[in-house]
DNA sequence: ATGCATTTGTTCGTATGTATC
DNA sequence: AGATACATACGAACAAATGCA
């Protein structure tokens, strides 16, 4: 075993995607920042020195990952974006196809993130975030006598509160990514259930006996609320072999 | 307000985005397996009818999403791939940079998932799941009196083996990206330990410990000791100002 | 409000290196 | 080893869209 230069193989990098990586560093090295412009697509081949249909890929690339975006005919050059989970969005989406995900595992994920929002809302909340939260419920209980069509974005409100206040923005993103997808999947047959008013009502209940565990800064009790209004929530909804997986999360 | 026809704002949508959508369609509704062939670019531009260019801009945004693959020369085609979790690991990782998620944000995920994948297990786990963590946490041992460059790699295997066994694949996944996130970010510091060897024998005992609630089948402490542990293993990079938050998951 | 210059979206043609039969 | 078909990359061109004077 000789001493000499420990070679690293080579893998063939294409030329698009040498583009790509600059911008990307530029961008996530704060040389961009969200707003500004790149140069415009002729400008760029010449600073990359390569064609325009190179630069073009790059910059499809680029958009597929949600960091810029390039409208016809804006002389600006393509716009790096703010982030958003929208590109998360997408690829927890067709994960949730690709890798045939069921709709009980996804209701388990909600159960164990929720939960643990809650749990750090109830020990980390400040004043102003907990009346946010209280706003919401106060919302999502007008909602459900006045305008029923409105309960869903009430009740993603409300989820949405309890998440910010946990203070964890991973944690307020997966749980509003993982809570679109599983709302997209049941969407149908909730709206079809002959039985809608009292599943409202005793959403209803479950959120005020949620939120009264929280205000009392009891987290774990918060917790196991929600784990169990959310079981009673979907269960119905999920195949009777998947349903002893979240009654794992009951204890 | 007449009750005509209710009209959608329409947005322009571009050619190669027509293109991704039919063949994403085709690959989510299963008429395209993983393993199968597109067609040649030159075929795609005559069945899309649209040009060379637009065909390559699409198959760059599928490759993106890592629905295909194409190599040059291939006869074949671009190639359809079975799911893997690279473009959600992409994203996440993209989302803890530009979303500037703390360590401490992405240590608290971890503890929040592991937990919840340690609880499950604890209940639903079968013998040979059991036997497979046994085993990865015996190759810990082992490897932390014989090969330390190792036992990285081997913890990955505890963990890994743990969230198999919890039986949620979202949550296996989403377990292994945040961890190799937060590894990338801590691994310097910990190789640049000076006591590296006390910190592999206090996580080996942390280990056992945590095993031994799982085979006893109390999955709230095995929880409870997992969550302690990795505060014990991390709150030294965490900010002091962060690290409460993280205590409030100890209770 | 109207052109005008510039940019993107798209097409077509061509050259080159490569993988498979 | 050669032929064939392929992906990669380049360059020129036109239409539609945009921003600005």
């Amino acid at each position: 075993m000789g001493g000499g230069p420990r070679f690293e193989p080579v893998r063939a990098v294409r030329a698009y995607e040498r583009v790509v990586e600059q911008v990307e560093e530029a961008i996530e090295g704060g040389d961009l920042t969200p707003g500004q412009h790149l140069p415009s697509e002729r400008e760029l081949m010449v600073q990359f020195s390569v064609s325009r249909s190179t630069i073009r890929e790059a910059l499809r690339v680029l958009q597929a990952r949600g960091l810029v975006r390039s409208r016809p005919g804006d002389p600006n050059g393509a716009e790096v974006l703010p982030f958003s989970p929208a590109t998360l969005h997408k690829s927890m989406t067709t994960l949730a196809r690709v890798a045939e995900l069921s709709l009980a595992e996804l209701v388990q994920f909600r159960m164990v993130l929720d939960s643990a929002a809650i749990l750090l809302a109830a020990r980390l909340r400040t004043e102003e975030q907990l009346r946010e939260i209280c706003e919401a419920v106060e919302a999502l209980r007008a909602a459900a006598e006045e305008d029923p069509r409105g309960f869903g974005a009430a009740d993603v409100a409300v989820h949405d509160a309890v998440a910010r206040a946990s203070g964890n923005k991973l944690i307020q993103i997966c749980t509003d990514v993982v809570r679109s997808i599983v709302v997209k999947l049941v969407a149908e047959r909730i709206a079809d259930d002959p039985d809608r008013r009292a599943l409202m009502r005793r959403s209803i209940r479950h959120h005020e006996e949620v939120l009264a565990a929280l205000r009392a800064g009891d987290g774990p009790l918060a917790a196991r609320l929600l784990r169990k209004a959310m079981y009673d929530y979907y269960a119905d909804y999920v195949d009777e072999s998947e349903r002893s997986a979240l009654r794992a999360l009951l204890e």
